[in-house]
DNA sequence: GTTGGCAGACCCGAGGGTCGAGTGCCAGCG
DNA sequence: CGCTGGCACTCGACCCTCGGGTCTGCCAAC
């Protein structure tokens, strides 16, 4: 082995020189669209070996399974595992200063939680040329800042929860009686002693305790608060998934129509997408990649996904959904960026007090 | 003229015959996306003529613009034109029992206004197979319920206002200097006082006139408020478009690639789409069709929108979008009914107890 | 192990022939 | 005067063939 540049961690069926080719044929792949022939790895690659040689290095890549011929005369294209090789040995490289700072600069001006990861999603969907998904962080260790209650019916009322990042659970709470503006008021006042200041997960559980305190005329009320704040509540916002650059999937030529209309109906759905997307991120701090088949979800297959958790307190996740021929690269660099911007405005937000 | 079924507003240019095969026409290429020729119409028109007949018909129908020929001997199908008249000759039909009930079952288990519009457009979706598209009624006439303001850091804090259907607005109020917490609760007091009933549009104005009554120690944070409420908070919720079954778009073989991904575009960025609704909606309370190049914008000319403004004191409007071969009359019902289950159940929503 | 050379495989696009659907037109009929 | 059957014509869809170009695999030589 070569003293400049081997890679310590080379795939066992993989020389320096074949993982060199492979990463030709991957990077030109996925510039052009197009089968690499030999002739083209001997131009990009740099290396002083002919064409032949070449040929026969990359029928052993072929033989291995890092490459495919689409035909018999045809040059050669990366197959999942060749992406796979070529993501594990490929160094993910910082971004230069004008994305980096167009990143910090439309996190920075956020409005709200919710503005924050809607801007993520397009910062990072502009960025990559890639459908950009970003799932907000759980409410496990969010505490609850405000609990109110609006009338908005003689028999039902809007129950309002906001978090320490300012994001807010809404639910209707529907009582099966009329009830009078007093009562109502007294209820608020007892929410806001006993709601204030826990965990959202713990609300429901709280108010619970609370209908068996309270005086029988407020029972029906605090009944239906109870209901409306089940187990959902923490979780609601959880799986929020923000959807970005979809439009990217369309002008893509390499999906099928019908593949197209499969992932925009799981755009659209959501909930997939989220679980998806957590997987995925795994529990590394670093940007992974999921390749093709390495997808449990069938219409998923012929799909790359890049992503990453980022955490401040509580954890969510966020990445890039595309073509398996995409460009890992500014993928994971880009996915990176955006997952430490975000992390840090998040926590900005959230206010630096924070002490528990 | 027959005595039976000579439609009073027939072109000029169309007489009972010729605007029977148009329809035949136009159902078939419907239905099929096949290029229609004078033997099916003979077979689908029930009319007692012979096929040469017909193509003398059509050949006129041809010379005044309704229908074209892909080349010179295919079928006809049929232009802007012609649908527009086939639209304008259509009698829009009640729908089918199942559907209706579905429409209410779902419309009438909505949490709260921003659930219901979702609903809605989901089920537009799901039964006409086109894309649904639903924007929530201005604020213009909706009274302040809530009005709350929670810190979140030292120098910041969420202002949230609701209106009397349950909507939310959510507005992050940075601070230029650190406040207390007792400073905060007093702003909220009067905020309390002089906000609560007002109309949403008035907030802004209302609290305008806080800040110079406000004390000294106050009156950063009631400014900071005043910035928070501007103009467009009233206009938030209006602009709110709720996109459902996007995925029917890839699935359309009549529309390109191109024109699909700046279809998604348009989708996503929602704005235009608000204002291409509620134009097309104009102000009748019956569902209206713009076709193909009736679009102003260039985006939307191979595709039509059927529309229809929906109105409970505020008004809002809903409809579809797909291409310009779509079912006009499933689409025009369905989106009739959808309209008026909405009116019914935002109506329950805001409660019945409205006066003014 | 590497190389140049060469035969072979295959895609792609152009060119040409056939087929069939659908038209336009016309003469004749009621 | 409108309707009809018949007929010639047009043109896309489909299939086949053929040549050019590309890229491979193999081999003998270095």
């Amino acid at each position: 082995m070569s003293d400049r540049e081997d890679d310590p961690r080379l795939p066992d069926d993989l020389d320096e020189r074949k993982a060199r080719i492979l990463r030709s044929i991957v990077a030109d792949f996925v510039a052009n669209g197009q089968p690499v022939g030999s002739s083209r790895v001997v131009d990009s690659a740099g290396l002083n070996v002919s064409s032949a040689t070449v040929r026969n290095e990359m029928a052993a890549l072929e033989e291995r399974g890092y490459i495919d011929q689409p035909h018999t005369s045809a040059g050669r294209i990366p197959t999942d595992k060749g992406y796979r090789a070529f993501v594990d040995l490929l160094e993910v490289g910082g971004l230069d200063a004008r994305r980096a700072e167009l990143i910090d600069e439309l996190l920075g001006s956020a409005r709200d939680a919710e503005d924050l990861m809607l801007r993520a999603s397009g910062v990072l969907a502009q960025l990559t040329h890639l459908v950009a998904l970003v799932v907000a962080p759980t409410m496990d260790e969010a505490r609850c800042k405000l609990v109110e209650l609006v009338t908005l019916t003689p028999s039902s009322a809007l129950l309002l929860l906001v978090d320490d990042t300012g994001r807010v659970v809404r639910r209707m709470v529907d009582i099966d009686q009329q009830v009078s503006e007093s009562d109502v008021s007294r209820v608020r006042a007892v929410l806001a002693e006993h709601v204030l200041g826990r965990r959202m997960p713990a609300v429901h559980d709280a108010v619970g305790q609370l209908v068996e305190q309270s005086p029988a005329e407020l029972r029906p009320i605090m009944r239906a608060v109870h209901t409306a704040t089940a187990a959902d509540v923490a979780v609601e916002l959880v799986r929020r998934v923000y959807v970005g650059g979809q439009a990217a999937l369309a002008g893509d030529e390499g999906i099928e129509r019908t593949a197209l209309s499969r992932l925009l109906e799981l755009l659209e759905e959501r909930t997939t997408l989220a679980r998806v997307l957590d997987d995925t991120a795994g529990t590394s701090a670093a940007p992974l990649a999921r390749i093709g088949a390495e997808h449990d979800v069938e219409d998923l297959r012929h799909t790359s996904m890049v992503s990453q958790r980022y955490e401040v307190v509580r954890s969510g996740s966020l990445g890039v959904l595309g073509p398996t021929r995409m460009d890992y690269g500014s993928a994971l660099s880009t996915v990176r960026a955006v997952s430490e911007a975000l992390e840090r405005t998040l926590a900005g937000l959230a206010g630096a007090e924070r002490t528990d």
